[in-house]
DNA sequence: GCGCAACACCGATCGGCAATCGGTTTTTCT
DNA sequence: AGAAAAACCGATTGCCGATCGGTGTTGCGC
């Protein structure tokens, strides 16, 4: 089947380091907080450092800012499942050669060496979007 | 201050550069080659350019060698697939939580994304595997 | 309105890593 | 032994994440 050059919105996230990757994670837990808060809660870092990475996350797209009073007040751009999405794609984009089939199968065979719920796990859920596909749910 | 070195915990792989990516398809597609024909086949960087980025995968552990007469033959040490599985894997292990249910269900998402046909050949897939697994298929 | 504390902003440094290549040494083959 | 080929060594460049200090700005309490 024909691969479309899926539309590629300029989504090749450059790679997330830790401290990046760390306050993400406080972000998800914690919407909508300042530099200093998240330095606080970092527990790591000076301010200025928690403020350079929130600059890259801002960069990259990967964090929204709005100005409160005179400090920025930062809330992720997008939730795990988004960001994991597109990091796999990243990936996938990297390697794969116009058939999505090796994709698929490598991901089933991840899911299988993890062990047999995890497989069965990742069938409900695929059949949960076939459901989902069935009833009128429009693609795009 | 301390410096916080980059932690690469277990099998993820570290970053994959475009040299070491196009060497390794080479090596696909055929197996067992010197350098030298590396750099014929890559038609660019020199001899030693290619040699040290083969020493990289090397010590990587993404290609295999052997010495034959004074020079190296270089194979991969794994196949697409498995990389491919590797990287995810690397990618899912930095982001998950405990839960792997974020993971499978945005994989769904983004076959999902695709198109329905993909989904369906991922199911096709999930299918396939539970039966092996079914069958005596012993899990390690 | 003034000053201080909080914060943004700038720029410098460091460490890691892929890519690059030239020069030197080693090995093999004639 | 000599030439050719390749490994080996090490230096350099460019990019990026992390780190921080210093300086400029701004809002708020007095």
């Amino acid at each position: 089947m024909t691969y479309r050059k899926t539309v590629r919105q300029g989504n090749a996230l450059p790679r997330l380091g830790e401290l990046e990757l760390a306050l993400l994670e406080a972000l998800w837990s914690t919407p909508e907080q300042s530099a200093a808060s998240l330095q606080r809660r970092a527990g790591r870092s000076s301010l200025s450092t928690i403020q350079s990475t929130l600059e890259r996350l801002f960069r990259k797209a990967l964090v929204h800012r709005r100005k409160q009073g005179h400090a920025y007040v930062y809330s992720a751009a997008m939730g795990r499942p988004e960001l994991l999405g597109r990091l796999l794609g990243g990936v996938i984009r990297q390697l794969h050669t116009g058939s999505l089939d090796p994709i698929l199968s490598s991901f089933v065979d991840f899911a299988d060496r993890i062990d047999g719920d995890t497989l069965e796990r990742l069938d409900e859920l695929v059949q949960q979007r076939r459901q989902a596909r069935l009833a009128g749910d429009e693609p795009c």
